[in-house]
DNA sequence: TTGAGATGTGACTGTTTGGTCACCTAAGTT
DNA sequence: AACTTAGGTGACCAAACAGTCACATCTCAA
């Protein structure tokens, strides 16, 4: 299995780490690792780095060298794609109306969300 | 790291094999995990039933007894939340315009995007 | 109540992954 | 040139994960 594509956007979210970086992204666009690392204090350097390679091997980062630092953007291209090709295929027709549905339709536990 | 919640679901999507397995619960809803296990010949039925069990635990997958069987159902909530709190976050805002953003980004550092 | 079909469990294995570290290279600064 | 600062690489370790198997349980039907 892996499609190639999609699935290493599936991965890179996957992590929480990766999607708090993601999310340092957005609050401020264009940082640097070493800026990004001292925001992690739970981590070293190396592990941010290795996690920017993960996203940017999604694409989810796009990187562009500035003399000796290499700056860091977020692309929420991936993420609008996969939008587009999953959620929209089966969550947007229910969605809303769906809500409910799931408690009555088993009528007991189903130990989904309280 | 781990917000606990839509943890979850993200690590549930992460799996190539697991999004098929929603996909297949998409063309048919209600299956029985021995039925699901023939549509997926690479592996053996205990497989599909971990993976079964991951997407349970994520709700993305709700279960109702029927005898000695088990019915499987899509539950397309989660992914709508997803949808709701991260995609439409960034993706939704830039989404078109963001396609040429090594141009603009090229321009300056860009802190606090435009 | 015997048997067969459907699901469940715990232990086990090989691989992937998150994270660190010692070291290295490249680009600025003075 | 000497020094500093930002980034990069490969090896390494522990934890998590995908997948399997021997065995156990539950339920229906004769």
């Amino acid at each position: 299995m892996g499609e190639g594509d999609g699935d290493l956007v599936f991965k890179a979210l996957a992590d929480a780490t990766r999607r708090a970086l993601l999310d340092a992204l957005f609050v401020a666009d264009g940082q640097t690792v070493t800026a990004l690392a001292e925001r992690f204090p739970t981590m070293t350097r190396f592990g941010v780095m290795k996690h920017l390679g993960i996203l940017e091997s999604a694409s989810l980062v796009v990187t562009l060298r500035r003399g000796r630092t290499k700056l860091h953007f977020l692309n929420p291209v991936p993420i609008a794609q996969i939008a587009d090709r999953w959620i929209s295929k089966y969550a947007a027709p229910f969605a809303g109306a769906l809500v409910d549905l799931d408690q009555q339709a088993s009528g007991h536990r189903a130990e989904s969300r309280s």
